[in-house]
DNA sequence: TAAATGTTGACCAGTTTAATCAACAATATA
DNA sequence: TATATTGTTGATTAAACTGGTCAACATTTA
C-alpha cells in the first residue's frame, strides 16, 4: 500500500513549480537541488508530465520547465494516476468487466471502497490547495521562529537578520 | 498503491475459514484448492496469523487451521497491517516524530489523509461483515440462476438438480 | 509405525524500483 | 558562429521485492 518515488517526487516537483509560478522557466537542476532529488531521475519524471500537457519545457540556456495548467486545475488524482498508474489496491477493481466473478466477490467490494476513499482524497486536492497549505505552514513556522527569537532575549538587529535569512531560504533553497 | 498477494490471499484465507467456522480444523490443502492459492505459499501466510492468535493450528491427520477469534472481532485493518505492514502511502506518515520537518510539509498532510481514509474503511470492516456480504451475494446469485433456469423452460426435476449442485459446490469447492 | 498434517528456513527466478550513463537536440548569448 | 546550457531519450544497472518452491523437520491420529 505504498506510493513509489515516482508519485512522491512528482508531487514535490509540481508543488515546487507551482510555488515558483510566474518566474519563467525553472531549470530542473534547481528543482533537483531544492527537493534533493537526483537530476537524472527528475528528467524521467518530467517526461510524462510534459506528454500530458501539465508542464512545458524550454531547452537551452535559461531554459527549464514551467506549469502549463493553472495549479487550481491540477488534481492530485490526475498526477498520481499519470505517474503511478491506476489508483487501485487490487487490479480487479479497475477492470470490473474483465472479471465476471467479481459480481459475487464480497472482498472485491471492500477493495473498491478503499479505492474510492483514496480517490476521493486525491480528487479533491489540487496543486493550488497544496500551495496555500504550504504557505500557511511557512507563515506559522515564521511566527514560531520569531517567538523563539524574542524569548531568547534577542535585540532588534538579530531578529532582522533571522528574517533575512528566512526570506532568502524561501526564495532559493527551501525544501518542501 | 497496490496490495500485495499477502494481503489479498490472507483475506481470502480468513474469509474461507470464517465461512467454515464450526466445522473443526480445516486443512490448508482444502483452502489452497478452494482459493486456488499454492499450498506452499499459504503455509507462509498462515504463520503470522497464528503468531498473533487470529487462527490456531493442529498438526497431524485431521489437523488443520481454524479461527481463534470470532469473525466479529477480526478487523480487516488488523489483518492487512499484520500481513503487509503499516497502512501508509508513504513512510513518513507513520513516524511523525522521526521527521521533524513533517510539521511543515503540506504534501505529507495529504498522504496522511489518504492513510486515514484507507484505514477508516478497513477498520470498519470485520470478517463477519465479509461473511454476511458473501452469503448475500450467493443468495442473489442463486435467485438469478433459478430465474434463468425457469426462463429456459425447465421442469421441476432439473430445477431441483441445479439446487443440489449449487449446494454441494457451496459446501466444498466454492471459490471466493 | 505410517500417513497426514503443520513449521521453518533456505532458496530461486522474475519483476520492479530508483538511479545512472551516454548520446543527442535545441537554444540563448557571447 | 561557437559554445555552454539546458532538456530528451533509450540503455543499463544494482538492489530490493514478489511470488513461489524445496526440503527437512515436528506433531499427531489411526
Amino acid at each position: 500500500m505504498r506510493l513509489s518515488a515516482k508519485g512522491r517526487y512528482g508531487t514535490r516537483l509540481l508543488l515546487d513549480l507551482a510555488l515558483h509560478r510566474g518566474e519563467g522557466s525553472v531549470p530542473l537542476k534547481d528543482i533537483a537541488r531544492r527537493q534533493e532529488i537526483s537530476l537524472l531521475y527528475l528528467e524521467h519524471l518530467v517526461a510524462p508530465l510534459i506528454a500530458s500537457a501539465i508542464v512545458k519545457s524550454v531547452r537551452g540556456p535559461r531554459g527549464g520547465v514551467s506549469l502549463l495548467k493553472h495549479p487550481e486545475e491540477i488534481k492530485l488524482s490526475e498526477v498520481i494516476q499519470l505517474l503511478e498508474g491506476p489508483i487501485a489496491p487490487v487490479e480487479c477493481v479497475n477492470n470490473p468487466k474483465a472479471y465476471p466473478r467479481s459480481d459475487f466477490c464480497a472482498i472485491r467490494d471492500v477493495w473498491d471502497e478503499v479505492r474510492k476513499a483514496t480517490h476521493r482524497v486525491l480528487e479533491s486536492t489540487t496543486l493550488q490547495d497544496l500551495v496555500e497549505r504550504q504557505r500557511q505552514k511557512w507563515n506559522f513556522k515564521q511566527l514560531k521562529d520569531d517567538e523563539k527569537q524574542w524569548s531568547n532575549g534577542s535585540d532588534a538587529n538579530s531578529t532582522a537578520q533571522v528574517r533575512n535569512e528566512r526570506n532568502s531560504r524561501r526564495g532559493k533553497g527551501q525544501t518542501i
